[in-house]
RNA sequence: GCGGGUGUAGCUCAAUGGCAGAGCGCUAGCCUUCCAAGCUAGCUGUUGUGGGUUCGACUCCCAUCACCCGCUCCA
């Protein structure tokens, strides 16, 4: 799989056969389908299933050894998808999820508001000097919305190689050289800009001026200067676009009745918090795991199932004692990407990337992403599985908002205090705290993704021209049972052997044309093992299986197969 | 939502404004002792959808939907 070229053509091939073997349809397709919304077919449901079942083995039932040793305690729960309205003022979706934009009007481009970056042309001359003003230049601004840049400082500094790490700013200034950076101030804003002075592609000069969103939003839209042509007046009105799927329940549709479908499964874990304390035995720190469905009216639905307006989810909360956070933050860190392993991801296709201070969330302290080299990104890799270090965020907004306490009461710590010899004061004040969280949430839609792209293999040399190498705990089908010829008893007998294995995995039974094409068939659906009833078989009970990557074939007597099979499950 | 591209059978693709086709596939039968063999018979389309121009539209025009690429957003 690592031979296939990287490249949309592989999507594209990825996504034909998932539809024409039944992994993934488009949702609607007699309709002509609707936008970022997919079904998962027979065999869709089967690979979605599996994965699922593993997370929650994972997670739920087995869930991994803590790191000092300790059992970890680990529940479960299926929370509804429509919660009370105020969970999501209460987690700040409400706010965050309503993201006010504008568009250049000129450019078509459209930018969060918040975070416009702009960039000005400056020609830069040998009389400028340290501590003098100049108007950036725009193509044709009113004058009072030309910027002045002073010049505070010159020099290399690590301004810069932050600004080329900027794709969209590299990209469109075609920079060649970083001449200098300078600190400058613009007579609209604050007087502490970083700015670039570079030598691009375009034989111009130019300086760049980050984050003037929230500066130039407070005198207006309009003399806002727009983030590429610097001219104002071309950016339309901030507008919201609510990312989040509304609905109505009740038989009145009032906006008094407007509820959401949920964006993520994590806020029905918070709002159960209270009930699982006092109704299971779990004992801080303790998790509670969810796997469903959450919906997003994402501006763009993209790339397959990778972006989609409804998708599953796969979300565990980690309590623990806020002291502990750190420590749990990296020991999940470590858990979830053995996790993505044992899945049978190539381990150079996936990476950790930490999320920078600006581009954590609004509850985070602290986010980690598990990427994974989609066909896609590639060479760039793409979000797979964020793990989050939410702190007391969560709790303390949904305690606010439902004025119910939702702190917790640690007898152990109460304990360990007092034998460190803490005064009354101090055990009474630490001992009850919120608890911090730490939250790996993972896509389940986009582990289907991850283990098509994976398991998809181009090989000429095979009559399908294409197999699916899942590793065969994760295929969907795990056994083809053919007889070689459709006579001589070979049919019945196969088919014995079928009624008796189908009990304890998916097995496909198949008597029709040639066993080359039988074969092939199985190549294209990923089935890691055939089963073929030969003349040996008739006389003497020894049956050939054939293994999916290598082609290889063994002998076996029929009485081992399902055996053989079970072994390599695990 | 914006810009560009694409849309014909399950798939890959043909068809000057003039009868919608081929290969693969799929189904049934025959044949067949290990990798999409062969033979026979069959299946599949409101040419994405809706309008318009025209004697006549897969073809030209308009709108719309979906997909792909870029922007934006994002698990």
């Amino acid at each position: 799989m690592a031979d296939a070229p990287a490249t949309p053509p592989v999507m594209e091939q990825i996504v034909a056969l998932a539809k024409r073997k039944g992994f993934i349809y488009p949702a609607s397709d007699i309709y002509g389908g609707i936008r970022g919304f997919w079904d998962y077919g027979p065999l869709g449901v089967l690979l979605k299933n599996n994965i699922r079942d593993h997370w929650w083995n994972w997670m739920v039932e087995c869930p991994p050894i803590g790191p000092d040793g300790e059992i970890v305690d680990m529940v479960g729960l299926d929370s509804a998808i429509i919660q009370h309205p105020k969970t999501w003022e209460a987690s700040g979706h409400v706010a965050g999820f309503n993201d006010p934009m504008v568009d250049d009007k000129e450019t078509k481009e459209r930018f969060r508001a918040d975070h416009l970056q702009a960039i000005f042309f400056l020609e830069p001359s040998p009389e400028m000097e340290i501590g003098k003003s100049y108007p950036v230049s725009a193509d044709a601004p009113a004058a009072d919305s030309i910027p002045h840049a002073t010049v505070i400082a010159s020099g290399p500094g690590e301004a810069a190689s932050e600004i080329i790490a900027n794709k969209a700013v590299r990209k469109l200034l075609g920079i060649k050289n970083v001449l200098s950076n300078m600190m400058v101030g613009a007579s609209l804003g604050a007087p502490d800009y970083v700015t670039l002075w570079v030598e691009s592609s375009r034989g111009n000069r130019y300086v760049y001026i980050r984050n003037i969103g929230q500066q130039f939003l407070a005198h207006g839209y309009e003399k806002t200067p727009s983030p590429y042509t610097a001219k104002a007046g071309a950016l339309t009105e901030p507008r919201a676009f609510n990312l989040m799927l509304d609905t109505y329940p009740g038989p009145i549709r009032d906006e008094s009745n407007k509820a959401y479908l949920r964006p993520e499964t994590a806020q029905g874990i918070f709002l159960n918090f209270k009930n699982i304390v006092d109704t299971t035995r779990v004992k801080v720190p303790f998790g509670v795991a969810q796997i469903g469905k959450s919906f997003r009216n994402e501006v763009t639905p993209r790339n397959f199932i990778f972006r989609s307006r409804e998708f599953e989810q796969m979300e565990m909360e980690f309590f623990c004692p806020p002291d502990d956070a750190l420590k749990w933050y990296e020991f999940w860190k470590g858990e979830r990407m053995k996790w993505w392993l044992s899945l049978g991801v190539e381990p150079s296709r996936l990476r950790f990337r930490d999320h920078d201070a600006d581009e954590l969330s609004h509850y985070s302290k602290a986010t980690v992403d598990i990427e994974y080299r989609y066909p896609f990104t590639d060479p760039d890799y793409g979000e797979l599985e964020g793990i989050a270090h939410r702190g007391s965020f969560d709790l303390t907004q949904h305690q606010e908002h439902s004025k119910q306490k939702l702190d917790y009461f640690d007898q152990e710590l109460q304990l360990k205090l007092k034998e460190q010899g803490a005064t009354p004061e101090e055990i009474k004040q630490r001992s009850r705290y919120i608890p911090n969280v730490i939250e790996p949430a993972s896509g389940l839609t986009r582990a289907v993704l991850v283990l098509l792209c994976e398991a998809f293999t181009l090989d000429a040399s095979r009559p399908s021209g294409v197999y699916l190498k899942f590793k065969p705990k994760f295929a969907p089908v795990k056994l083809g049972i053919f007889p070689l010829v459709a006579k001589d008893g070979m049919p019945e007998k196969a088919r014995a052997l079928y009624m008796e294995l189908r009990t304890q995995f998916a097995c496909e039974f198949d008597v029709k044309q040639s066993i080359g094409k039988r074969y092939a068939r199985m190549d294209e659906i990923g089935t890691p093992f055939c089963v073929t009833i030969d003349g040996d078989t008739m006389s003497s009970d020894i049956v050939t299986i054939r293994d999916r990557d290598t082609q290889e074939q063994i002998k076996i007597n029929i009485s081992q197969v399902g055996e053989y099979v079970r072994e390599r499950l695990k």
